[in-house]
DNA sequence: TATGAATGAGAATTCATTCAT
DNA sequence: TATGAATGAATTCTCATTCAT
């Protein structure tokens, strides 16, 4: 029995794994659904086993995906973090995550034309989400008098801004730093400015 | 015989316009050439005329777009300019093109994943160039004690950062704030961070 | 082992019933074996233990259904029953068959495109032997000076005709008269003409 | 000028008659849109630039074919012809045209169910026309005497039934008699009826 | 030079049939 | 014997590109 359901799910794994393998190097309009038979190892008919169609998985490759990375950025312990402390966290988890997957790390932030209604009202309720804790925390470490009184969505642009530069223009492949000393500059720099 | 080539010049540059138009709209692969076509006012052959391939009307779009962008940004006076103008020249002139064109800004800073091997090669040749403009200003700044003694990479980043976070995630679309005023506030944080 | 047997008989019945209802009401191409199946209760791989392929199982469909349409056309008394009332049966019993059926007759008379070409052999012999129990039909008529000696392909074609318009043209759906009268009329006309 | 347009409409013409011939053999499914481009002797894209879909195709043809059936069968005197002589005319030219289009008719008047709606609404005003029209000359033979008070279904549907038999199962192939000579014993039989 | 009719490679998707369990 | 997951041949339709005019 349950080798079955593995076998199934290991399937259905397989494809997504494939999937995210060649949407990213392709893109999603030139991505090619043999291909990515041919790489899970299945014939192209099985795909249509398990999705219902070329949009259909790559909908729920994004949404795959976004988890996978909301996991990685998203420390559990934010409430106890100082706002510092809490800048840095997401700076160096981002930076990690994006430079195991940087392909996967454009498709899911930038390649937003193709996705379809459904799930763009997905992806936004995410972002609001996200948008709502930022707010949060700079809120609350106004109050606490750790910040100057900022407009929230000004710390939300310079974290997106870090955040999409991370792995934008081809910097990872050649700047060789390590996330922990690059999250330390960063977080110095927003924190204290670069004024002398 | 001038009029000849005036008529041509004319015609190359009205398919560069409705190439703009089409491919920021559609995006690369569902653009069809038939409309570009049909927008600059000329036969679908004729666009052979001009350029090889539809790769190749993309790429030139390209490079014509990003040119225009470069002049938009680029202040001719920047020798005359401190680091914190400079800075706030950058980010002014992005948001001002960015809300203009949004959707070429995007195609512009992301839709890479199309382009041509020599494209790409012409764009890191500009990005070189950029990141050496950068050095230099930085690397003058710090020598003329205006900021600390930062990797000018660090600096690279930040404004690579918060240009692109300027038009992403439709913030501008939700975000009712004037070019200057952005310019301001973000100028304040980089150079003086957000710590009270 | 006859409860094994009995069990198979009666998913070969299942199966056949299904096929009626699927190929009827979508017609043989856009019938699909896996709905076949559905309705049948069973299996799909388990439709090919009992019928070779698509083809075969549509054409025992059409000999059944044949069978079936000819037991309820078809007087047992025939021999007994005049010209006149022979005419009445047929009328009146095909009437009602096809009010029944109407998909059913259509597939059954109409739908010769896809068939193999045994089940076309099949279909002509059981036309022939039709054919030949008209011809009876008309020469016992026409030497009991029944009727005029007419040529009996013409009162087959007449037959065949009336039969044939009687579900055609959607007549069935609008026009309200029940199958005895019909046939009385369609009888009088046949025999005594329209003339005043 | 003229050539141009004799060459385009030329081609339409070369692919309607195409579809004429694999619609008619094969059936609306199993006819595919690569043989009838290679039967009108053209590219498999250029059907699409002469008809949207293989169904518009199919509606296209099937009107086409109408009409030119119409033609066929309608007189232009129907208003100075007796009752009889008007099923002579209309049997006859029904046989005829049946004899030389025999697959054609089959498609024409049985195939309906992968009709477009629209396509089915167009035939269904057709239909009711040609009900009408005999409807207005069996009331005109009624007033005038020449044919019982018979209602105008009745007639229809043996028309109709004596226009369909003649085609169908393979009696033309068969039976080897001249329409005029068949029109003949149909007229006597519907005027006069069989009995002696 | 300008055109647009013609083309056909290529892509998504379907579904009858197979075969390992 | 029964199953349904897996398959891939087959089909429709698109659109960049060509080429005769």
């Amino acid at each position: 029995m349950r080798e079955v359901i593995g076998k199934t799910e290991n399937k259905r794994e397989r494809i997504l794994l494939a999937a995210v393998e060649v949407f990213t190097c392709r893109g999603y309009n030139s991505a090619r659904m043999e291909e990515i038979a041919e790489i899970a190892g299945i014939g192209k008919g099985t795909l249509y086993e398990y999705f219902d169609s070329k949009l259909h998985l790559f909908n729920e490759m994004i949404i795959r995906c976004w988890e996978e990375y909301s996991h990685s950025v998203t420390s559990d312990r934010i409430q106890e973090l100082s706002f510092e402390e809490i800048i840095w966290e997401i700076v160096q988890g981002h930076f990690k995550f994006s430079k195991e997957k940087k392909k996967l790390a454009r498709i899911l932030f930038w390649d937003t034309e193709i996705m379809a209604e459904d799930l763009k009202e997905w992806m936004d309720t995410r972002r609001k989400e996200r948008e709502k804790l930022i707010k949060q925390i700079v809120d609350k470490a106004v109050q606490e008098e750790e910040i100057k009184p900022v407009d929230y969505m000004l710390v939300y642009i310079i974290l997106a801004g870090l955040i999409g530069s991370i792995w934008a223009f081809n910097i990872l492949d050649e700047w060789e730093i390590n996330p922990e000393k690059l999250a330390d500059q960063l977080t110095d720099a927003v924190m204290n400015g670069i004024r002398r």
